[in-house]
DNA sequence: ATGGTGGGTAGCCCA
């Protein structure tokens, strides 16, 4: 006979997804909430100070807890939740002032989970520390994430544009884009360290496991095309004993055919805590 | 095959 919990244990929803602009796309980061209905809402590149943030938007929908690490124009990350939480950090992984970061814990149900929202430097264009500072920039930040990461000690997620395909199922051709950033084995050595700092387990893999397709960014400069030609840039990794506790995770690939698009498509992962 | 598109911003940067 099974075991009766004494008590229910709450479902927490948690997404995440590039906007590409926050302010652009308002109007679809309500339509997601209206129609996916998670707890909470990780944004990366928001691409907008705090103060021009479209609070409103997502007040009016219940979300009226908001950490947002803004900046002019470019990069910017905020979380956005029906739960009330708390901001604990922001963390400056690439040491130069750019808006990158934000963690939050989660109050209401999930109490006490840590919630890290990351935008990793995409890393320019050549795979090559020497002729492209970018591309230094982009694993430094990792390596300092590593850092960091060897001394989480509580349950935590974190979630976002991690701008690495880790796998070779995680890109259209592995071969075509070993010397493409995002895939080359350098990127791909410098994400696993991190993950072996602290045993993050890959959502993503853990729900869809490979090879099977799962890819969330698509360039815009390949829309002509007519071609599928994806990558799985977006993540959600979380440390062993929550890992435990998700109980589905999808891709939310329609985003991808409303009108005005993000290059970026959202996560959801659910959660019995 | 050596481009292409998109967003924010202000005379290009970033993705």
């Amino acid at each position: 006979m099974p075991e009766k919990r004494s008590k229910a244990s709450p479902m927490v929803k948690i997404a995440t997804w590039n906007i590409n602009s926050v302010r652009l796309r308002a109007q679809q980061v309500g339509r997601f909430l209206i129609e996916q209905e998670p707890d909470v809402l990780c944004l990366q590149e928001i691409k907008t100070v705090a103060e021009l943030f479209p609070y409103d938007a997502f007040n009016a929908l219940g979300y009226t807890h908001h950490a947002v690490h803004g900046q002019k124009g470019y990069h910017g990350v905020a979380t956005i939740s029906r739960i009330p939480l708390r901001e604990v950090s922001r963390h400056d992984w690439q040491d130069n002032g750019e808006a990158r970061h934000v963690g939050v814990e989660l109050l209401g149900p999930g109490n006490g989970m840590i919630l890290e929202n990351v935008y990793i430097p995409a890393g320019g264009d050549i795979p090559d520390r020497e002729a492209n500072a970018k591309f230094g920039q982009k694993l430094d930040f990792l390596e300092r994430m590593t850092r960091w990461a060897e001394k989480v000690e509580r349950p935590t997620l974190i979630v976002g544009d991690f701008n690495i395909a880790p796998l070779e199922c995680d890109v259209y051709d592995h071969k075509a884009l070993l010397k493409v950033v995002s895939h080359t084995p350098l990127e791909v050595e410098t994400l696993t360290r991190f993950a072996d700092a602290h045993g993050w387990v890959d959502l993503g893999r853990k729900h869809i496991p490979a090879p099977e397709r799962n890819w969330t960014w698509w360039s815009y400069r390949t829309y002509w095309q007519e071609k599928d030609r994806g990558r799985r840039l977006d993540h959600m990794w979380a440390s062993p004993e929550l890992a435990a506790q998700s109980t589905s995770h999808r891709i939310v690939e329609e985003t991808r055919r409303w009108e005005q698009p993000s290059d970026h498509v959202p996560l959801i992962t659910e959660f019995a805590l």
